[in-house]
DNA sequence: AGGTATTTGTTCAGCGATTGAATTATTTGC
DNA sequence: GCAAATAATTCAATCGCTGAACAAATACCT
């Protein structure tokens, strides 16, 4: 929303700083070749003066550094270069799901610079069980980014359920996890991350919303309102709306697997009928292409599903129309009720885009009124499976980016 | 979306007057007493010296006025209470509908001060006649305003349809207007209202969305996040989400109409079937319970409707029944993608929301999962049938009071 | 009544941040 | 080697907020 709106505190001296030290390094960030500071005056509107000022603030917070001087253009100083800095802050990423554990370190100009993923069924582990060994992978993870000129600012952990304000996983169905205080039981381990002023130490959020979010930072940049399904063994949707991810009033927005596609349909655990998640649910996809569903991770059974697509088996290909065809009426009605003209298959949908694409175009072609004068474009999510995790990292820099004064009226 | 972001322009120094004149202005505006220049410095965190000068500068402006003592607390010097001015800027809003043109005059409190509805079948007339109608209708508006001391600043209109970034009405089905470019048609005439940097002199949307600001900024003001739903000939929905009007990507989201309820169901004009329109529109409805759909206005039938409701016509009632059940399935379904905790309906549904609120509650109860912990309040509109042009013109006072140095920086 | 405490609102020096012009720095082209 | 061109810095001026002192207006106490 470009709405006016968010009426912030009293604007004092200092906040022109923090407004420019934003604009400036946001320029950077948006940037796709380095600028140099008269580019950003140019760009931004300040002086050149103001703009060297601000520069020389990022610069001794770490946040930029100089480039090697940029392709010359024609006569004059030669430009030195501004690029977000390979050293200084950087965002953890967590993930608990339902057979892997991920930890990441992503820098500011959003690049991994280190990845774990710890291979487990964690449907038998206690919460606290599995957040310990969170804690053990993400220790080492710090000692790697500080081997590497990285400092930890915040973290964020996605898990595959609903949690309410103060990060407390409600339910994760999938997991077994209920009421799992995770703050809590993670601040009886030494700290993750250093303390950042205007950066939470810990944010839990719904791994759909977090695999959306990587998905609009990601590079080439995502569009500003686009809406990401993840499909899992459940099937949650991230909604990027104006840049920004709406959460709903109690963060619990994106619950698209229970919507009603065939009100008279199969049974659901939810305790309705015919709900989405009993046709395009991972299970559902399985068991329609005749795969006995072993006790195989998911993306096991998935890969499957996709080699036997390129094979050419009808039943897989039947099973992944019908799927497709069930998905396409659900994200028809958020189509036509949000006016979106971008969808992203991710999770475990990704690798089945070439089969899901064509039937949910094709329903949205026949549902969505604007489609004849805005075409609706549906694609694979560009990240893989640790998007999630790289999005929770990802969204840790981002705030350091939007808001980088905390980060420079830090002690040190 | 309290999320950071919308990266303003630069912050040279005027800016900071300009975000404080907002800051200081929303709180007079926000506050349910006068408040005095001291309770504004402890609100805001500025200091008294420089309350002083923001309320000097709004002052002179004609943007707040000085109220009666505020009722006294104790010792001390008595306070001045500050209001929003009942002079000064005022918007102007319209709405063309298929029974009715609307005009009406909004002052910067929300209230009000002028109203004219005209009745009359706009079906058969040309849409440049109809709005020739409303520019006369607008004329004795201005004249009205100008004699309460009101300077029109903006004007807004509502029209049941799809509207382009530019104004122009793409499709309004059930008033048979295609591609017509109102504010070309609209410039042909006297300007409607005066010309104010910052303002739109005119803004055309969609009577859905603008009936829902209208929800919005009543008072007591609804809540940050909601949906409000317009039933009419067709069905629209207007999506608040913190504060703010979603429009979507080309700004035609809300189309909640041709939500699937029934896949087998009746055949619908828009070529699906189904659709909830077909079971919970205004004809549906009046057809459902029995009565002939005579050349009535569809408010008559309405009101008709709620009679034999009332008087506990079994018929009427059955039909209601299944409306509301219809439209708690899509409202459901809403509800869970948005995570939203409020039901506004609007327009045709609120005189019939006695009996259609229980089966909608009904419906959200079974299907919203995160109903349970946290309960969907579903209640009709507080605003009568001119919400959508009063939401009009308070869109234009709004837009004054989030951005008052706009209206400050003008001549004269 | 008169004095004092209390709260409101204004005045004024000080200061931080941006501006705009002048200055310095560094390269290309003639 | 010199002029033109572009980049970046320096510095006085200015704008707007702060903080403290001051003036105004009332209630409470004796």
């Amino acid at each position: 929303m470009s709405p006016t709106h968010a009426p912030a505190g009293a604007a004092r001296q200092g906040s022109l700083r923090e407004l420019n030290l934003a604009l400036v390094l946001g320029r950077i960030a948006a940037a796709d070749r380095p600028p140099s500071r008269a580019d950003l005056a140019t760009a931004t509107g300040l002086t050149r003066a103001t703009v060297s000022a601000v520069v020389e603030d990022l610069l001794a917070g770490q946040l930029v550094s100089e480039a090697d001087p940029a392709p010359r253009a024609g006569a004059g100083r030669p430009a030195r270069g501004l690029v977000l800095a390979d050293t200084g802050p950087a965002g953890l990423g967590l993930e608990v799901n339902v057979d892997y554990l991920t930890v990441c370190v992503v820098d500011l100009a959003g690049q991994v610079r280190h990845r774990t993923v710890h291979r487990a069924d964690l449907r038998p582990v206690a919460p606290e069980d599995a957040l310990a060994r969170l804690v053990d992978l993400a220790g080492h993870a710090r000692a790697d980014a500080a081997r590497q000129g990285l400092t930890l600012a915040g973290a964020a952990l996605a898990v595959p359920g609903l949690i309410d304000d103060s990060g407390q996983v409600r339910l994760a169905p999938n997991l077994g996890w209920r009421d799992v205080p995770v703050p809590e039981l993670l601040s009886a381990h030494p700290a993750l991350t250093d303390q950042v002023p205007g950066v939470p130490a810990l944010m839990v959020d719904n791994e759909a919303n977090l695999a959306a979010l990587g998905e609009l930072h990601s590079r080439p940049p995502g569009p500003a309102s686009f809406l990401h399904i993840s499909g899992e063994v459940g099937i949650g949707a991230g909604i990027v709306l104006d840049g920004a991810l709406f959460r709903g009033v109690r963060g619990w927005s994106g619950e698209i697997g229970h919507f009603p596609v065939h009100p008279q349909g199969r049974p659901c655990r939810c305790g309705g009928r015919g709900c989405l998640e009993q046709y395009a649910g991972q299970e559902a996809i399985v068991t329609a292409a005749g795969l006995v569903r072993a006790e195989l991770p998911a993306d096991t059974a998935t890969a499957r599903l996709a080699e036997l697509a390129e094979a050419g088996d009808p039943d897989a290909l039947r099973a992944l129309h019908d799927a497709g065809t069930a998905l396409g009426v659900a994200v028809a009605s958020v189509v036509n009720l949000l006016d979106l003209d971008t969808v992203v298959l991710g999770g475990g949908y990704a690798p089945l885009a070439p089969w899901l694409c064509p039937p949910v175009l094709a329903e949205i072609g026949a549902r969505v009124l604007t489609a004849a004068w805005s075409p609706v474009s549906v694609r694979p999510s560009t990240l893989g499976p640790e998007a999630a995790a790289v999005g929770a990292a990802g969204s840790v820099v981002r705030r350091i980016v939007a808001r980088p004064a905390g980060w420079l009226g830090r002690a040190g």
